[in-house]
DNA sequence: GTGAAAGCGCTAACAG
DNA sequence: CTGTTAGCGCTTTCAC
């Protein structure tokens, strides 16, 4: 490109500049500028020349500079344990979704639940200068906390919890306390709630975030502190199977088994099966947030929906928010509602 | 900040920068660039000097204006029709795990199958001028493949092929064939193949990409041509199961159900219990994919595992490649294995 | 309505 | 070993 000129559109294979585009209409760069991002202050006329000659030359504006001068990036962050998990893929499918069509752009990066790694990702969306962050955080704290809010970008929390950050989910204390009254009138007498193992202060220092967990559990107790006459149990073994058959085949009364999430749900299903138990006839079962893969399996089980592209949308609009710098809701709950099955 | 000299390191909340922590140790930019990005050319007090300022004061390198300047962006561009399907979920999942082991971060963005949707996917991560392409194109032609290429992006195809682009899959047509022949020495004289709609010129004018689709059925074809003593039928109805059931009963021989898709052989299974006909008993169900939700579903269906996470892997594998300058070959395959279960 | 110029924060080539 | 400087491509302010 000597002397600062392009013979033809097509010939030169580099990306061509607004300071090129320029040169080339003899106009200067701000009236490019103005031309090819709707500004104020340009007669039509140049303005139609401008956008023709960048059409020609197959312009493509440069966000990162335009970013850099900018000072927004236009994407945000999100970051899940996986997307293997349908809850974390669904969600991130959603939100992703709904950036688009707000012009923004989504990191999806994956912690597979290791403090360190989210902890690296982190810092570096920050490098990144993404506008802001959805996360459903593994970690918790104090110390962690204020490191979160030292990146100084807004910040939106789904599933777990982080006291003082905004945070969007289903009510899971009050969809559990929903779902052990369900049960309850249902008609039986004994349920056992099955989890998996909380407050686990060995792994990564006790510094897992399992609030979501958690609430579930406060949830389904608070209601059984209500009801004194029914029995209840808490199973959070890892290989807890065994040991619910045994509590079917030695108990005196039927039990329901309530399980925190429906992977569970279908584990005990499985195994059950294996063992000759069926459901519902010796047992009850139900699961905990609808996914999509029930509907190819019988008996249906009864669950609870957690709609959870709305929590997907809603956190990336509450987001949204956060960066133009409105005040937004601490907490937002997103509607959940009990699906009956056959298993209850 | 006057005079350009910050007091305290806690005292501004605005980020500092190279320049800021240059005046403050007395230092050019430069050697700042050379302390903390490991640069030659510096002894190592000044380094650590620097360091322990930059630390300090928080220092977070500021990677939109060092893409800039470097003309590398240090992520890539992943796009897929949704996140829903449980597929390009594990496959994203993967590919973001492999990017960010070399440092790339990974816009993810789903077209919900929709080509215009697609194009202006694309032309936004051009002009965020990522260093690389992931796509599982719903697009095909010419014309489009000429827009692809003038983006000057190097581009890594999954699932969906497309001609002159590098792709990553499995082998789509030696699958289907040993599928097909499994089902066959398993006894059956009679294979129906069920598939979604090919070659279906009406919607978005023909322009839909079903490569990976088709050559399943081109597969199951040519293993079909070899065995002309077996019977063979092909359903792309949308609404299959009904047809299959009289299939089944008006039958004489036994047939197989050969699906292109689990969630296929998912939906007639279950249509199939609604309607009494029993599986292996009155019908074989053989699926595609190995989806995770089959060790819940009873009986086991027979299917042909896809290792999906490797077509991640190695399709981000082959990017980087690219993206360095390396030749790769057009289409590499990752290697597919058939499942035994109880529908065969 | 248009032009000129000073950034945005970092990199890299060159000079000392 | 360290400093200087000219970019990277776009935005924005202020003159004219």
């Amino acid at each position: 490109m000597l002397g600062g000129v392009r013979f033809h559109p097509d010939w030169c294979s580099m990306a061509i500049t607004i300071k090129e585009l320029a040169e080339i209409c003899n106009v200067s760069r701000g009236t490019v500028d103005r031309a090819l991002n709707g500004r104020p202050g340009i007669s039509s006329a140049t303005r139609e020349r401008i956008q023709q000659v960048a059409r020609e030359y197959h312009y493509r504006p440069h966000l990162i500079a335009s970013s850099l001068s900018r000072g927004k990036s236009m994407s945000i962050g999100v970051v899940v344990f996986d997307l293997k998990n349908r809850f974390f893929s669904q969600m991130s499918n959603a939100i992703s979704l709904t950036a688009r069509s707000h012009g923004y752009f989504t990191y999806v990066s994956v912690t597979e639940k290791d403090i360190e790694s989210e902890r690296q990702i982190l810092h570096n969306l920050a490098s990144r200068r993404v506008d802001g962050l959805i996360m459903l955080p593994i970690t918790q704290g104090k110390t962690y906390i204020r490191e979160l809010k030292e990146l100084e970008i807004p910040i939106v929390t789904v599933g777990n919890q982080l006291p003082g950050i905004p945070h969007v989910s289903i009510n899971e204390f009050e969809a559990a306390y929903a779902s052990a009254e369900y049960i309850s009138r249902a008609g039986y007498r004994r349920i056992c709630f099955v989890c998996p193992p909380l407050r686990k202060k060995g792994a990564q220092n006790g510094r897992l975030n399992i609030v979501s967990q958690d609430q579930r559990a406060q949830g389904f107790l608070r209601f059984m502190e209500k009801k004194r006459e029914m029995k209840h149990e808490i199973l959070m073994e890892k290989d807890f199977s065994p040991v619910a058959a045994s509590m079917v085949r030695n108990g005196k009364e039927k039990t329901a088994f309530f399980c925190s999430s429906d992977v569970y749900a279908l584990e005990l299903l499985k195994s059950f099966r294996q063992m000759g138990i069926s459901v519902p006839r010796d047992a009850g079962l139900m699961g905990f947030d609808n996914l999509d893969i029930l509907t190819f399996i019988s008996p249906r089980i009864t669950t609870v929906s957690t709609s959870i592209e709305e929590v997907g949308k809603q956190s990336m609009e509450t987001l949204l928010r956060l960066i133009v710098g409105e005040k937004v809701r601490k907490t937002s709950y997103v509607p959940y509602q009990i699906c009956p099955g056959d298993t209850i």
